[in-house]
DNA sequence: TTGTACGCGTTATCAA
DNA sequence: TTGATAACGCGTACAA
């Protein structure tokens, strides 16, 4: 017959439900909750129990405290326990419940990371830096991905907060224009990196490409050649990236003396949609350009396909520049010159500066904007005789 | 004067530590341990602590069930009691601690994905297609990449167990051999759902391309445009994608009656070196084969471009055809010729096919493989002629 | 309709 | 060196 453990008494004991596959009580006179303890029946596991530091303990007769410390080498354990309780764990197929210790330690040893889209090979190099970095660092990364739209970006940030990730490195949707799903980390004290589209006043800690350089290279490169209508096909206008690209480009012009032609300037976003429709709209031009700097090797490559369907020729009639160095700008026609962004070293970079954040607290309040160099990368779209070389 | 809470007295209490900031005590009596319960100061919260439905409920005077309860849209509540607690809870920013709800569920509505690799387009476009199916029922994705390292596969499981993921959608690296992680899963009732790299004999439920009918049609291709010696440049053999795909070639080389000849069968992995190194053999062969069929796209993509260095025209001297129609093959040279895989069905497919395990639990013991069919595009790499196409 | 009192699995603190 | 217990934040069966 059962007895409160509590009042020592047998008469006014009820069920309660059941605790764990275990019959629930309920005392009425002390009005105490309370399980008998039994010997663990081995086999009679309900569903899907994962093994879990109590089963070890009772399977041993010591306590969780005690197993717990022999899980994570605490110094203050008997070698001869620590290796019994290792060997049951084993046999027992334990696997920690991360849940568990996440919530105790309230950290996640996480890192988030919200990209615009995957679809390009942009990010994804960025993604696999930014990991080889945490994960070496204990961390993980937990990888979402808003296909451009904001609603998307929303959605993620949110669940990641929900998950109670440690730092946030993000780059964000040509969408995006309102920035609170990002302030509610701040508010938190949640680190953010922003890398890549980066927000001017928004945030203090980002990583970017020498996106200005980049883009004088690419038309001083044009000027150079020969060419003299250089358009350019832009990206969002309130990103920075937008903006540092456009002022390479106007500040090549300027430099060498070229006229600033504003029906040459178009901004667009990053879908090579719209670039296809604004393409053809500077290509119909009466007085079409005889360059074009894109934005992006998208939109560039939206370009060459156009030109190619229009019948002019690549780069006598029509020189054109990208940016970022896709892979297909080393294979598309004679090839496609474009500006190349260190990818893996932004990953790097990013992961490397939200590390510090998280570990240090003194670096958080030390605003810092990394600027990885640009180099421009020389093909067949606006330049003769490239020379041979293996890309 | 404190009293002790479970025997009633003050009598022999002594002060135990502090526990949260609060001074503990304990009974000698019934040896019995406990904190007073304070009203807690509102402004004292310590470092950065979000806000809980515990706070909430204390602004309000009411409990966490029911705060509880008027998060959830559960029905007994009264509806101002609920207006009131969700204007609180917008108020107080709160955030709901998704670590602590899935650790009281034993469920995380998470399913993780582990891909083999990042740099090509095939997974992160297979990646989105799972992501829109199960972001619309509900359910996380977690990424994982392994960069085609079996180490790096089974760290990657071990989070996901760790992390309690509800299912688990993978596609093995080149290096794996040995399947315990997998079987870690099945163990633990946890439904895995392979795709396109699978094993025979390995797993229940899978979604692959028909390899051997895009196989078949590759090679069919190549004969019946004159080729005639033609070679196999094929995958790591422990894989069911590989031997299918080699099926393929060596039945149609059957059905047309053309000599088998094993000097040009080659079994490599999917590395672009080994390709390049393979490649590089068989064109150096006393009698080269005038095509080859290769097992993907970069493999293939090495060949031409090996093929260019040395002066080997295309198609005429050397056709090639490759398989998964990477973005780059559409514009490569003169196009590459390549087996095209439906990408966002594959991933759409692993996702509810996990999604039907995961819910209705009778689906989980009807073993069900689907095979989605693939598609010849013929570009300028096997065919002199190929009609002028928009890709 | 609301409150009480656990338990989920883990870590940390203090007492023994 | 080990054990007992609180707490992390939330969901929920019962009781009220």
């Amino acid at each position: 017959m059962e007895i409160c453990p509590k009042c020592s008494q047998g008469t006014s004991l009820m069920k309660a439900g059941f605790i764990r596959g275990k019959q629930r009580f309920r005392c009425k006179d002390c009005s105490y909750y309370f399980t008998l303890p039994t010997a663990h029946p081995k086999n009679e596991r309900r569903g899907r129990h994962q093994t879990t530091i109590i089963d070890i303990a009772q399977e041993l007769g010591v306590s969780n405290s005690t197993v717990s410390r022999a899980l994570h080498d605490h110094p203050d354990i008997n070698l001869d326990t620590k290796k019994a309780i290792l060997a049951k764990a084993q046999e027992l197929d334990y696997q920690p419940n991360q849940l568990a210790h996440n919530l105790v330690k309230s950290r996640t040893n996480t890192v988030g990371i919200v990209v615009p889209e995957f679809l390009t090979q942009f990010f994804p190099n960025i993604i696999v830096g930014a990991q080889r970095v945490l994960r070496q660092a204990g961390y993980n990364l937990m990888i979402m991905q808003s296909g451009e739209s904001y609603e998307n970006e929303v959605a993620n940030t949110r669940t990641l907060l929900a998950n109670r990730v440690d730092g946030l490195i993000v780059s964000m949707s040509h969408e995006t224009n309102n920035y609170d799903h990002f302030l509610a980390f701040e508010k938190r004290n949640i680190p953010i990196v922003y890398f890549n589209r980066v927000i001017e006043g928004l945030g203090t800690h980002k990583v970017v490409a020498n996106d200005y350089q980049g883009a004088f290279l690419a038309v001083e490169h044009l000027i150079q050649n020969g060419y003299r209508r250089i358009a350019h096909l832009g990206g969002p206008p309130n990103l920075l990236i937008s903006k540092e690209r456009k002022r390479g480009y106007l500040e090549a012009l300027t430099k060498y003396d070229l006229p600033l032609l504003p029906e040459l300037v178009i901004n667009g976003d990053f879908t090579s949609q719209k670039a296809a429709i604004y393409a053809r709209h500077l290509l119909d031009l009466p007085e079409p350009p005889d360059a074009i700097f894109a934005v992006n090797d998208p939109t560039a490559i939206e370009i060459l396909t156009l030109a190619k369907a229009k019948g002019i020729r690549i780069p006598e009639e029509l020189g054109v520049v990208g940016f970022s160095d896709d892979p297909i700008a080393a294979h598309i026609g004679k090839g496609l010159t474009t500006v190349k962004q260190p990818t893996d070293q932004i990953g790097e970079a990013a992961a490397v500066m939200i590390l510090g954040i998280m570990r240090g607290e003194e670096l958080a309040f030390a605003p810092e904007t990394m600027v990885l160099e640009t180099e421009l990368v020389v093909r067949g779209s606006s330049i003769l005789n490239v020379e041979q070389r293996r890309d």
